[in-house]
DNA sequence: ACCAAAAGTAAAATAAACTTTACATTTTGA
DNA sequence: TCAAAATGTAAAGTTTATTTTACTTTTGGT
């Protein structure tokens, strides 16, 4: 059991988001123009997306920013 | 009359809500824990901003990243 | 006009995002 | 159950964000 690096400083709905639109994590790579892999390490929180991202992704959800991700307490 | 780089991604309302809350570049950089040339360079769009800092700059502000910040069109 | 504070800029260094390639594991549906 | 599709992961490489230090320019008040 190894421990994955993960950023502690945001939560994320994308994989909730998914799959109301029912979309896989390549559909939405492929519309907000990243690797599938981008996708993939944002929703597990491996890092931070720019706020251009985030923004793009919450735009494809209908939803703000603020409604898909989520600051951590602490900051 | 130099051409400074500038990146096209985004427009940002900073200045007007540090004006509204009469704030300066220092004073918000203290206050969400950056360097004020951090400040400066996003307020001035020589870079996007993570989606951590352009969140908690709206929430400075009271609104939504939306509100602060606006992706270009064409994208 | 002068001074101080604020804003602009720049360069070098470091950290973090993002891509590409490639493969392993899990899930899904026929 | 079998195959295909979707997801997870990793490493190496590139680009971009962010810091630090330091200096210049602009702005506001007296």
């Amino acid at each position: 059991m190894v421990n994955y690096r993960t950023v502690e400083a945001m939560r994320n709905r994308i994989r909730i988001e998914r799959a109301i639109l029912d979309i896989t994590q390549a559909d939405l790579a492929e519309r907000i123009h990243v690797s599938r892999q981008t996708i993939n390490a944002i929703e597990s929180n491996k890092y931070v997306p720019s706020a251009v991202l985030a923004m793009k992704i919450a735009r494809i959800f209908g939803k703000t920013v603020e409604e898909i991700f989520e600051l951590d307490e602490n900051d």
